[in-house]
DNA sequence: TGTACATCAGTGAACGCGCGTTCACTGATGTAC
DNA sequence: TGTACATCAGTGAACGCGCGTTCACTGATGTAC
């Protein structure tokens, strides 16, 4: 009986936009499909309703804005992986290094997967039925920063850092796979019994760079 | 026309088993949710109507067997990834030393998963929410036949083949990630344009024995 | 300054769907007497 | 050998749910005259 102004309005109602700010909802969906998804950390719970009702608006209000579900989700993630493009890039110029550069932006990359599971999820682990198709291959490499991580590994091979006649491409996608199978198994698994992750991810990136088998030449005798 | 023998029947019923035969039932609904599960290849299509109709019987029926619809796709699976432990640990005894049978088991896990990839996709990308708890632990070792892939490396130590000093459970662990890495993308992603199957993999084998860096001393000069 | 009207932002109710699961039941089959 | 009965394998119909999406609509707001 605090504040007694105005006549009885619906519960959590949100103020309708003013004429020609309609674009402004828009934000507000992406904005509360985005906390529902971090909040509930569950795909599964961010239905067309559930967004709606963390808007502040009716389920009908979104497809003024959006084509259907998927292009809303979609549009979540590529907005929060633009900002994993950033981490990872911007780690990777920290880098001592053409070889530390990579390093650096395989560790961002496996942090920013472990914070954001779930996106990571939408993104990397769904199914390709429910993935819009322009997302099965341009936008996905981007998404995974594949570009940039090309570009690192090309000015690894300019620098001679890697074993000679190696395919950048190849090499890139090889590193993703390494560091993206640490990242999805820990997400998809997490009541499994894993090792700290900086320890896997130390383990992993190592590998990716010595190996485990023995170095060719161990001093044997006369190397010293 | 040309059969006319019999009376009208329901369309594909399935004969009643006789009586303390009941059990033959839980065993074709196995094999009916295998054949769905292949057939379309889309976890999505095989519900409890849809295997219900491929063994030729009533949805309730189901329920005299199985507890629930996890319970059934696990068992689907438990069985697929006997032959998938099966598969890898007959491959690694071909193995010429411990270090290639290592090679070759991860090469029959690789295969494995391409060829099956909706068993794989339910077993290690699905949600922690539709699994069973106890497959949330050991059933998953022992799925990816974890336990066998430790064992292998432990011989590759105990041969001296890897570097000194490294823990067999967090190499295996590497190793099933890169592995698992480069699986779970091509199957999650079918339509970006990945190198050939077999030279990723050879690809990803090389890198975790080699590694992607130089070797220590390379022969300059005084080397030969 | 007043008023009719077009436009815009947003809504209430419903559609149709397929799902997992439950319930009360049927009818054949073997068994006890 | 006959018959009542318990048991077993399996079913038809329905429950209740939540989903994505559509449709006809409301009511406020700005604009033209």
């Amino acid at each position: 009986m605090t504040a007694g102004a105005g006549p009885v309005r619906p519960p959590a109602g949100r103020p309708r936009s003013r004429r020609g700010e309609g674009e402004r909802l828009r934000d507000e969906i992406l904005a509360a499909a985005e906390r529902l998804l971090l909040r509930t950390a569950d795909e599964d719970a961010v239905s067309m309703r559930a967004i709606a009702e963390e808007a502040g608006v009716a389920p009908p209000s979104i497809y003024l804005h959006f084509a259907d579900k998927s292009e809303l989700l979609f549009e979540v993630c590529e907005r929060h992986f633009a900002a994993l493009d950033a981490a990872t890039s911007s780690a990777a110029a920290q880098g001592d290094g053409p070889l530390d550069a990579l390093r650096l932006r395989g560790e961002a990359y496996f942090r920013f997967g472990l914070e954001h599971p779930e996106h990571y999820r939408i993104l990397f682990l769904g199914k390709p039925t429910t993935t819009p198709p322009a997302w099965l291959s341009e936008k996905l490499a981007e998404a995974a920063a594949l570009g940039h991580l090309v570009e690192d590994v090309q000015r690894c091979v300019d620098a001679g850092v890697l074993r000679p006649g190696v395919d950048p491409l190849l090499v890139a996608i090889g590193l993703w796979m390494a560091i993206h199978g640490a990242v999805s198994l820990m997400i998809a698994k997490p009541a499994f019994p894993w090792p700290d992750p900086e320890v896997v991810l130390d383990h992993v990136l190592d590998t990716q760079v010595f190996g485990l088998g023995l170095p060719p030449q161990p001093p044997t005798g006369a190397g010293r």
